[in-house]
DNA sequence: CTATGGCACGGATT
DNA sequence: AATCCGTGCCATAG
């Protein structure tokens, strides 16, 4: 742990004031977007290229030494790579069959929505890893992507349409399928789910037999015929139902049907938005007991700075000029400036909220310590306003891959509304409203009999009269 | 008659 | 100052 603080640069002006909080209050998408018009607009502004640790192949974010395998990052260790950034274009140049050489300036300023559409976003987590000739493929592939995230057209027409071996095009897929909402690209829900199975086996214990029930039992699985399924995988129905409620807690065989937002039924009018996050929190090297580590991203690949050649034509530039160049390199000072304490302040605001929030990361949502902007403000010793800035509108993707709002960590109801779905998927007979209350008063948390309905609405749990009847059934 | 959902109010939080 | 959240009361479905 390094002094942080000393870092600190107190805001000096207002205009630096108001940068910084603006700047807070966007998440990476927005972000994006303002640097990117900054670039264009500002010549006193220029973007290094993006980087990759070359001892571990992850994407560069702020940090030294590379946060993900501990290596300094030198000259030598940086591998360059191609990244055109938000405005990669090769869905067009898919559809056109024109080559890759658009500039950027020939594009319309509009496609950086804050909000991505599906293709866009599993785009963007793939580009580093995409083979150059891969690339059409890729496009052809995502768009062709029906509205859960699964591929219809079969395999061999892609390769056809291509002239490349199928080979190929699966090694596209598999990337596809591992970049979030993971299983896209899936030809049927019954792969979507194996290879979400796959993934979550790397971090997480999974029960027994349960590929086999997601291989073989399919359509039994997703008629609940719990029996059959235990005569056919020879074990007992009891372990057939904790199987089935293990994928449906867990997995997503439509994994374009995001699990948070379309989930509440119907009210939201965005069923298909894809929030890219704004941090991301994994275990070190993927170990699963490995320490955890926490990035905060950058949502442009690179770094900014002051073009030292800019500089250099400013020294002696043209008197009518010297005015307009004076103001951009100021601005540009400015938000480099302004980047750098918003960087600050999301750190210092993650390094306390993973602290105290660890268990709930590990381990879910029943450990979820609920804490208030105000009391984490306090310690911060920064003003309220700034943690809700700094909170408003971001996500999180946590270590089993869930993508979450950062609001959810301020969340008071969210311990107990896991201990009421647990208790409700123990339960033998169905547990009305005010007998739930009374349970979770013996343990501590009195909440009111209505309050326990709410929650358990908001959980998507019917009532104890409707779960009766549907158990009979 | 009981369990539940709707509406609305007041206090806390942002 | 605006918003969110827990809760009480009342109507209604079962």
């Amino acid at each position: 742990m390094y002094p942080i603080h000393l870092l600190e640069t107190k805001p000096q002006t207002t205009a630096h004031l108001a940068q910084t909080m603006t700047l807070l209050s966007m998440n990476s998408a927005e972000l994006r977007q303002k640097i990117e018009s900054e670039l264009a607009n500002n010549p006193a502004l220029e973007l290094l290229e993006a980087r990759r640790c070359r001892a571990c192949g992850r994407l560069l974010v702020e940090s030294n030494p590379c946060p993900i395998c501990s290596q300094p990052y030198s000259p030598e260790a940086l591998e360059p790579i191609v990244f055109t950034s938000a405005r990669n274009d090769f869905f067009q140049s898919h559809r056109t069959g024109s080559s890759h050489n658009i500039s950027p300036d020939d594009l319309p300023e509009d496609n950086l929505a804050p909000v991505l559409d599906l293709p866009t976003f599993i785009l963007r987590q793939i580009a580093p890893e995409l083979a150059e000739e891969d690339r059409p493929i890729a496009a052809h592939i995502l768009t062709s992507l029906d509205e859960d995230g699964l591929l219809p057209t079969p395999l061999l027409e892609i390769s056809r349409y291509h002239h490349v071996s199928i080979e190929r095009v699966t090694r596209v897929i598999k990337l596809i399928q591992h970049s979030e909402p993971i299983g896209a690209g899936s030809s049927s829900p019954q792969e979507a789910l194996l290879v979400q199975l796959e993934v979550l086996s790397n971090s997480r214990q999974t029960p027994e037999h349960i590929e086999r029930a997601i291989r073989e039992g399919m359509d039994l699985l997703s008629r609940h015929h719990y029996t059959k399924l235990g005569v056919l995988l020879d074990i007992t129905a009891e372990e057939a139902e904790e199987i089935s409620k293990f994928i449906s807690t867990n997995l997503n065989p439509y994994p374009a049907r995001s699990h948070w937002g379309s989930i509440r039924q119907g009210s939201e009018p965005t069923p298909h938005a894809y929030h890219q996050p704004d941090i991301l929190i994994s275990h070190l090297n993927g170990q699963p007991d490995g320490p955890l580590v926490i990035e905060i991203l950058f949502p442009v690949g690179g770094s900014l700075r002051i073009n030292p050649l800019f500089r250099k034509v400013f020294k002696n530039a043209p008197s009518e000029k010297i005015e307009k160049w004076q103001k951009d390199l100021e601005t540009a000072n400015l938000l480099i400036k302004c980047l750098r304490q918003r960087g600050n302040t999301m750190r210092r605001l993650l390094s306390i909220i993973t602290q105290h929030q660890r268990d709930f990361i590990l381990q879910g949502d029943k450990h979820l310590k609920p804490i208030t902007r105000a009391s984490l403000a306090q310690t911060l010793e920064v003003h309220e306003s700034t943690v809700s800035r700094a909170v408003s509108g971001k996500t999180i993707r946590l270590p089993n891959g869930r993508i979450i709002p950062l609001s959810k960590f301020f969340d008071r109801s969210l311990p107990i509304r896991a201990m009421i779905r647990e208790m409700i998927d123990s339960e033998k007979e169905a547990l009305t409203d005010s007998q739930i209350a009374g349970k979770l008063g013996k343990k501590g948390y009195s909440i009111a009999r209505r309050t326990v309905a709410k929650y358990r609405s908001m959980e998507g749990i019917l009532s104890a009269r409707t779960r009766q009847s549907m158990a009979r059934t």
